[in-house]
RNA sequence: GGGCGAAUAGCUCAGCUGGUAGAGCACUUGCCUUACAAGCAAGGGGUCACAGGUUCGAGCCCUGUUUCGCCCA
């Protein structure tokens, strides 16, 4: 046992003083480092084996919002709880290599400098891009180091690590071989800013007012015309056909001659097809197979050609005639402007229909037919479903598994070529019209690399087993794979999550961990997400200087459950003052245990009071409290649960009740064995319980916390290793939560008629009691503790029956509480009070008294409620007898 | 268009198995009481969105409506 040391308490409560010492304190000595030594079963099963949690790479570029720090504030608090429960823990850190967002962001520095991407070479930008990377990349872990969180720094991995990247290419290359990965001439979603395809994931539908233009396209024989209506106008560049529906009358006798398209004067045909429908627009659709994906299925279908009209940048390019070179939205512009001045422009309609955005640069897409890598994704939902459903992979909160199915079960196949430099490059080989999938290259001369690089994601499915080593089959993936938690967004749900699930099954045939929980998105007082470009996220690290990393993980893991949280700063305060109060407790708990050694003391040996018995029973109540609800995830609770019983009843009650015996150390050799003991009791009792609540805040406040331990007589390093309280049996007292509830509600009472009656606060009182000889006998036994809660100066227990004459008074359980006023008293106020208060108990009476009269009621409810039902009657009857009593016996007095 | 979720005190949210509606902040009153004014004591504040239904009993279960949010097409 290391002695306390009160003298680190000397000064107040200041988070900057503590916070960055301790974390270098807790590197030191490697507290993040799993300890094989503490590991007992195999993996998945039970307690002892590993707990493993990997962090959701932040992106390389990335900086530290309000949604990492709720995220980590989940994770280490899991993380450390699960350490003092004694398990082996291993939280893996690591970035991703973001490819679409780092790049632009290195584009953009290099276009500040008048340069672009090309003029370096793909070489050049590499070089460019990963000097970047070494000097403000991760900057992220540095900020997260402030929050105190506690990943094994010493396994950092980045996604384009080479041991990593090979794991990637591998994976191309095994599901290749597989026939899952192909590629193929499809239409796709492209960024004409980035320049590159995207996947379905990455494109975000926005509701937009456009409008619906209706074209006339000339028939080719004879007169007449046929019209459409497209919200893209610019794409009829691009048309090679018309289609209707078979059954619709109206076009039945076009169908197979040839319109001419209107600016282009190409003959296109006229076509039946089941997918239109004839209530939308005019009934016939035009079709651009190489810039509409329904369309492009419908071409396939009837043989049409595929004419693209624009560049990769979204300019109209050669196949435009007279509109070549222009943007697509001016293209729109003319075309129409075109169309009207040749008449063939019908009519315009308002039109509010989705259209998708880049998600990383807000960029309209553009559907755009072009050479694509794609992965197969039904085989391999199949079994992530199935895990779903069975049980396999937990999801907390439970609805998000709706949402999970849902898109598993009506799954597409992703396309993960992406046309940038900065990631891993497709593993697939040409020379003429060979082509060879390979992580090196091919034998031979004349080998030319596909360009492409493959969509990030497509890295960071891996995450759970690449970070281990895999494919390689190392002692870390054998101790650490399945993971134990996932702890992420929901917004990452389809992009990453299932896929990882997937990754799992398919090449471990096992899923990545055991539970995912799904953290809440953290929103502006408006409730918009937060996003750097609005600027609406508070800068955490602002938050960390004002509130202490602390207090800002306290609050920030109780979110709402399974919604989102309106993040509100004055809501820090909350911890900050917790901290402190915290703080001043443990000050005071120090200079009481004075230097007695309290290490060979046995609970059996102690003199334990009422008071005692019952903090101890609140004590093993919390901790039950607080271990079930992390269990299920629940941490608000969890972190209430030790709030409420921290302030509410140590701090508020027990330490009150402590005081009288601390003070008998004050007599010093005059002390007899038993006032010895007593004290002896009050310093282990009170130190025991608040070393016991601060094992149950370290996982929510790790900073204070510790400190404030390490303050405290104490064994072992450090409170990040010390062991998760259990709630002791032998502990839970329900006699003694009674008897003590009753005592409070005298004191309440007490201080109440002292506010009621105006007595200023420090005057003593003295307070008589009538009630059951119990409840007398209990009063004398907490005397001296009891009598300075209410300041009071003497408590006259009155065993003869006797009621002061002139007096206020409430009634607790049946027993009568004076506080004798003679001559002190406004008495009419206090027979008003009186008065309101027989009123309150009589509204309560009438409802009780109504369900005792119900038939229904005694027959049906459970036989426990009507029995509460009944005890109620019973003591509401009493109270209110008493409260008459009083009200009469006041009435005699004259003022 | 389909799905998911939310609506409880002025604000942000709990309320788990249907059985006397809670917390923090804010508010009112009084206190610098030797751990703590980042505190202490006492208090006020609710048509649990609306309408039906089930039940002895509904904030909670069912149906519908309204409003808001998110996801998917």
């Amino acid at each position: 046992m290391r002695p306390g040391n009160p003298e680190a308490l000397s000064l107040s409560y200041d988070p900057r003083r503590i916070e960055p010492e301790r974390y270098a304190f807790w590197e030191r000595l490697g507290v993040f480092q799993p300890r094989a030594d503490l590991a007992q079963g195999p993996r998945g099963t039970g307690a002892r084996a590993p707990f493993v949690i990997a962090i959701p790479p932040p992106n390389v570029t990335g900086s530290l919002h309000m949604g990492h720090v709720l995220g980590e504030s989940v994770r280490d608090c899991i993380i450390r709880w699960q350490r003092m429960e004694g398990r082996e823990t291993l939280y893996i850190p690591g970035m991703d290599h973001a490819g679409i967002a780092t790049q632009n962001v290195v584009e953009k520095k290099l276009r500040a400098e008048g340069r672009s991407r090309q003029d370096l070479g793909r070489d050049g930008f590499l070089d460019a891009v990963w000097r970047w990377k070494e000097q403000y990349g991760g900057l992220i872990f540095q900020q997260e180091r402030r929050l105190g969180i506690t990943p094994d720094w010493t396994r950092e991995r980045f996604t384009l690590d080479e041991d990593y990247s090979r794991a990637v290419l591998h994976v191309f290359k095994h599901l290749f071989d597989e026939g899952l990965v192909y590629r193929g001439r499809y239409i796709v979603n492209w960024c004409p800013r980035c320049r590159t395809a995207l996947s379905d994931e990455e494109v975000e539908m926005v509701e937009t007012d456009g409008h619906l233009w209706h074209i006339r396209y000339p028939l080719k024989d004879g007169v007449g015309s046929v019209s459409v209506a497209t919200t893209r106008p610019e794409t009829m560049l691009g048309d090679t056909g018309v289609v209707v529906h078979p059954k619709d009358s109206r076009y039945a006798k076009l169908v197979g001659s040839f319109a001419v398209l209107p600016l282009v004067r190409r003959e296109i045909p006229i076509l039946a097809d089941d997918s239109v429908d004839p209530k939308f627009g005019t009934g016939a659709v035009k079709v651009t197979p190489a810039h509409d994906p329904n369309d492009f299925a419908i071409g396939r279908r009837h043989g049409l050609a595929e004419v693209v009209v624009m560049d990769e940048g979204g300019v109209m390019n050669d196949a435009a005639g007279d509109f070549r070179g222009l943007d697509r939205f001016e293209a729109r512009e003319r075309i129409v402007a075109a169309l009207k001045d040749a008449g063939y422009l019908e009519k315009v309609e308002p039109h509010r229909h989705s259209v998708g955005h880049c998600s990383r640069c807000d960029t309209i897409i553009e559907p755009y037919l072009s050479w694509q890598w794609f992965v197969k994704m039904a085989p391999l939902a199949a079994p992530a479903i199935e895990a779903a459903k069975k049980g396999k992979v937990k999801i907390f909160p439970s609805r998000w598994k709706k949402v999970y199915l849902h898109w598993l079960e009506n799954i597409r196949d992703w396309c993960i070529s992406r046309q940038l430099w900065w990631g891993h490059r497709i593993p697939v080989w040409y020379r003429g019209d060979e082509m060879v999938v390979s992580l090196d290259s091919p034998p031979g001369e004349g080998w030319r690399q596909d360009e492409d690089v493959l969509d990030t994601w497509f890295s960071s499915w891996l995450w759970p087993f690449a970070t281990l080593g895999w494919p390689e089959q190392t002692a870390d993936l054998a101790r650490y794979y399945p993971n134990s938690l996932m702890v992420t967004g929901s917004d990452i749900i389809f992009f990453w999550v299932a896929r990882m699930i997937m990754a799992g099954y398919h090449f471990l045939g096992e899923a990545p961990f055991e539970h995912v929980y799904f953290t809440s998105i953290v929103r502006d007082a408006q409730g918009r997400k937060m996003s750097k470009s609005l600027g609406n996220s508070p800068d955490p690290l602002e938050m960390i200087e004002k509130y202490g990393a602390d207090s800002v993980r306290f609050c920030m893991v109780q979110t709402p459950t399974g919604q989102d949280m309106v993040f509100d700063e004055k809501r820090l305060e909350t911890g900050k003052f917790f901290a402190n109060k915290l703080w001043n407790a443990t000050k005071l708990v120090c200079m009481r245990l004075g230097d007695e050694d309290l290490s060979g003391v046995k609970e059996s040996q102690l003199n334990l009071s009422l008071a005692d018995r019952w903090i101890l029973s609140r004590f093993a109540n919390a901790a039950k409290d607080v271990t079930r609800n992390l269990k299920t995830y629940r941490f608000a609770e969890a972190a209430q649960a030790v709030y409420q019983f921290a302030w509410n009843e140590y701090c508020y009650w027990y330490l009150e009740m402590a005081k009288p015996r601390w003070a008998l150390a004050d007599l010093g050799d005059a002390m007899s064995g038993e006032q010895r003991a007593d004290l002896r009791t009050a310093r282990w009792v009170s130190w025991k319980v608040l070393d016991g609540i601060l094992r149950l805040l370290h996982p929510f406040m790790p900073f204070v916390s510790e400190e404030l331990w390490q303050a405290l007589p104490h064994d072992g390093d450090t409170l990040a290793t010390a062991a998760w309280p259990k709630a002791k049996r032998t502990w839970f007292d329900a006699a003694a939560e009674r008897e003590v509830g009753f005592l409070q509600g005298v004191v309440v009472a007490v201080r109440n008629l002292r506010v009621e009656s105006k007595i200023a606060p420090g005057k003593p009182v003295r307070v008589v009691v009538r009630g059951g000889s119990a409840q007398l006998e209990l009063l004398e036994r907490l005397d001296t503790q009891l009598r300075p809660l209410a300041r009071i100066e003497t408590l006259e227990l009155a065993r003869d029956g006797s009621r002061p004459p002139v007096a206020a008074s409430a009634v607790v359980e049946g027993a009568e509480v004076f506080l004798p006023l003679e001559g002190l008293i406004d008495l009419d106020e206090e027979r008003a009070r009186l008065t309101r208060e027989a009123q309150k108990l009589l509204t309560d009476l009438e409802g009780v008294k109504k369900k005792l009269r119900n038939q229904d009621f005694l027959r049906k409810a459970k036989p426990e409620i009507v029995q509460r039902e009944n005890e109620r009657l019973v003591q509401l009857e009493e109270t209110l007898d008493k409260l008459k009593r009083a009200q009469s016996s006041l009435s005699t007095v004259r003022d």
